[in-house]
DNA sequence: GCTTTTCACGTGAGCGTTAATGAGAGGACT
DNA sequence: AGTCCTCTCATTAACGCTCACGTGAAAAGC
């Protein structure tokens, strides 16, 4: 039904007289083509309302213009604002995106790996799931580049664009930390990803440059919830269980550092209930700058995330390394920015 | 290259003297083969890594087992919920998802379009720009069909899956408006979209059940920002400018509404800045009940909507469309929840 | 005048899959 | 023994497109 009523080449050779092949060309806008017969084919197919039949294309040409995205969760801030800069830089190289999500289960990373490889994808962007590491594999045996996105599984020879978490964080606490400051807490995510460790590894770098000891400072693990679906995976509520848990009048930390803004909220009330303030009690340090963190009371010092950028330079990447399939690795980390408010004093 | 890789059905074929239509039979679970070389034959498609090639499949089927995806601002939280919601429902039924961003562009709007029909995807769900309402009938013109999520264009015989904005909107502001409340403003999103229309029709059948005269309102225009690409549509600091402009001590509304909790931080901020308080001095009702929204001081006072309900009701309806072209046209408005809290007493 | 080149287009094949049809082997039946 | 099935598989033809050719006519060259 769709079927036969859909414009093909055909339709618009036979009512020019022409053959297949040449209004191929000519609407492709190769040579061999005289202009006259191009003008008179652009034309009938316009008016015909003609559209390509990109499966039929590709099959032949072994191109799809696809790019596949991979991402983890689209409720993430972070990951919708990669998913909207990777969706307009594709978009501007005539490539289209193809969504997986995986909620970072790999079964279904698995299954995202089985429709990218029976699409055909020109390419990969993917934040992976890093449980197990080989679930890749079969896009790379298959030829397909694939570009890492934020989260890096080294030792897969795969590109690599992210952020340098572990200098922003390591560099932030260093810079915010006053002469007070002698007990540091980080509130983290309960996931096995690089992320993660690398904002405990800069956490830990921080308090040595600090001559903290670790013995005062403590990587606190806040439930993910991975499962909720289509919510936000940082949930104010889980970190303010936490820390209302831990944090007295009397028995506080200096610094708190939240793998989150949204953490971050669930800190500033367990503090404020508390009867402590921010900064004067306790400061706080959040991660990723979202809108409303300028407008908390006090305004919440963090770091912002080149999301955009990695976004870009991730498609920029992927498409050169369709041009050149055998160009060397790359590993990209953008620098993030601390931006100081009242939190930190 | 890549092409040459690939294992195809007569790969499998010839590795066990049998023919490709026989693979691809006793792959697809069909009768007419025994089951010892049903056995045979997966066995030695999973050994060699066969994996269907889509393309070709679509080619002579007809269907794709895509649905297309077309949304304005994947940085927007609501479409982003929405986006979880409908890949999550259209993966459990097998369907991928491609993504087309619009950017509340007509010119993207249609080349999203365009790309969808080259892709021949078997459904659409979209997000209609609306500035111009026949973009859309390229789709229907090639029996492809089309649920509109959140935005409804009437007149289009198009399924539609929203929220019922303006019964949410009138009611909350009916049940939050208390007697000395004379003075009510909206701040509203500056696009001529249906959802802005409804926000502002419930407002203002609120102000007539509540007996205050329309001189008393005011609906605000925030503009928009629709070209900054990967960020939030909605930023605080034009909400704040707005309203700073507009609200002193002396001469103040008695409640706001806001399009979306993020213009209500600006709002707070103004109303704290004239050293007014919410909300014995001002009430202020959000929009979208965003994470943040319970965290702030006072608690924000807002309208959850039920993006994850709406998104996979669209694709069911979607899925039902496919199966069944020819059932008449649905419109349903999901009701949204008033979630009270502290800003409006 | 003839051959040679160039240009514009047609022909045929094939991309990998599925649907329709055909064909051979084996068993059950009269 | 011959006929008719049934089961299992092969053969053929699409789906719409592009690529490597082939071909004819006009233009160019001597």
């Amino acid at each position: 039904m769709a079927r036969s009523q859909r414009v093909t080449l055909r339709d618009v050779a036979d009512r020019l007289g022409l053959s297949a092949n040449t209004v191929s060309r000519a609407l492709a806008g190769k040579d061999q083509v005289s202009e006259s017969t191009r003008a008179l084919v652009s034309a009938e197919a316009k008016r015909l309302g003609y559209v390509p039949n990109s499966h039929a294309r590709s099959l032949v040409s072994g191109r799809t213009m696809v790019v596949g995205l991979v991402i983890t969760n689209p409720s993430n801030p972070f990951y919708a604002a990669l998913i909207s800069a990777v969706e307009r830089q594709c978009r501007a190289a005539g490539y289209s995106v193809l969504l997986l999500v995986t909620e970072d289960s790999e079964e279904n990373e698995e299954r995202a790996v089985q429709q990218l490889l029976r699409f055909g994808v020109d390419g990969v962007l993917g934040v992976a799931t890093e449980f197990r590491s080989d679930v890749w594999d079969g896009l790379s045996e298959a030829k397909i580049p694939v570009v890492q996105l934020s989260r890096d599984i080294p030792g897969r020879g795969l590109d690599f664009v992210g952020i340098d978490v572990e200098s922003a964080i390591g560099d932030a606490v260093v810079r915010v930390a006053g002469p007070g400051v002698r007990r540091v807490w980080l509130l983290e995510e309960d996931l096995r990803v690089s992320t993660v460790a690398a904002r405990i590894a800069g956490f830990r770098r921080a308090l040595d440059e600090l001559g903290i000891a670790h013995g005062h400072s403590l990587v606190l693990k806040v439930p993910t919830r991975r499962t909720s679906g289509a919510t936000l995976p940082w949930r104010p509520d889980d970190a303010y269980a936490l820390a209302a848990n831990l944090i007295t009048r009397d028995n506080h930390p200096d610094l708190v550092i939240t793998a989150n803004d949204y953490f971050a909220l669930g800190v500033y009330r367990a503090i404020r209930e508390c009867g402590l303030t921010v900064p004067d009690d306790v400061r706080v340090l959040g991660y990723g700058d979202h809108p409303f963190a300028a407008y908390l009371q006090p305004a919440l010092t963090t770091i912002r995330l080149p999301a955009d950028e990695a976004g870009t330079a991730a498609v920029d990447l992927l498409l050169r390394r369709i041009a050149e399939p055998d160009r060397s690795r790359t590993s990209t980390r953008l620098p993030a920015e601390l931006i100081e408010r009242q939190s930190t004093g």
